[in-house]
DNA sequence: GCTTGACCTTACCATTATGGTAAAGCTTAG
DNA sequence: CTAAGCTTTACCATAATGGTAAGGTCAAGC
């Protein structure tokens, strides 16, 4: 498991070039330890080099990309997104199009999901708002629920 | 496996007397097959009476209580929420006090998935209409991305 | 040198609600 | 009797994240 390839450093060789540890790279970027290796597994990040003892080792660059990603996760993208937009950011050759477009269709996912939600809030509101809300049984909210569907008649 | 005990009737004498099948349960309610046995095993519905082969049968009132459990997973309800409901549904001595605390509960985390969108939504479209959008590698969103968020100190 | 605590490694399990598949058994129409 | 279409259970998969366990490593203090 151990590999000594001729360029695997010690910890603190590695530490006195710059290089990160995995425990501070979560530090420095907000992404979790777990979910940097994580995302490794997922071919998000490529596998860093590792020193002698096995430990990962993170550069500047990569510092700069787990920030990026965090970024795009706080902005709702998942993770196929985000891949995505990884792969154009470090790209020179992008256009600017390509981005905005999986920047507009997210934005048209984030409007469908609000809009769902406040669809259904508003229908519980409704019953809510009908509701007493005292020590008696009869409830609304309850009757709601209860009555407005029928997928199917009867029986 | 194969149980036999003294009330387990024939498919047919099921049907004959009103049961339903899983099949047909499902189609009554919109839920599908798979989720009515996922139900089952989550306690959120009794285990119904077999046939003599082992087939599930569904009373009216099951169908009714299926009927429920998908209304309230349309206005959003978690599988948690819905054991509650459908046990106050079920519990002639609740108080409706009690239900709406739980709707008030649930338009609460409604409101605050739509906000935690919206603000989403909002930084992304700002990052976006700043984006031309054309043949040109410079944009404002990946740029956006990239360097919005510190959470540390640059190394 | 040896211990200790803090770190790292991999591997596995859990979450939530839903869908899919496979292998086997039952039912009913032809 | 056979074929189609149902049912049963038992797995596996999703998306993103957290947790745990068992073991290796590093640095500091005695």
């Amino acid at each position: 498991m151990h590999q000594f390839n001729a360029s695997a450093l010690e910890l603190a060789d590695a530490q006195a070039k710059g290089l990160h540890t995995i425990g501070d790279a979560a530090k420095l970027t907000g992404v979790s330890a777990k979910m940097i290796r994580h995302y490794e597994t997922l071919g998000l990040i490529n596998p860093t080099d590792r020193t002698q003892a096995n430990y990962r080792v993170y550069q500047t660059r990569d510092i700069h990309l787990l920030r990026f990603i965090k970024s795009a996760r706080d902005l709702g993208f998942s993770m196929k997104q985000i891949a995505q937009l990884a792969s154009l950011w470090q790209n020179e050759q992008r256009s600017s199009a390509e981005v905005k477009k999986l920047a507009l269709e997210h934005i048209h996912e984030m409007d469908e999901r609000i809009e769902a939600l406040q669809n259904m809030r508003k229908a519980l509101n409704d019953l809510a708002t009908r509701c007493h809300g005292d020590d008696r049984p009869d409830c609304p909210i309850l009757d709601g629920i209860a009555c407005c569907k029928t997928p199917g008649s009867n029986p």
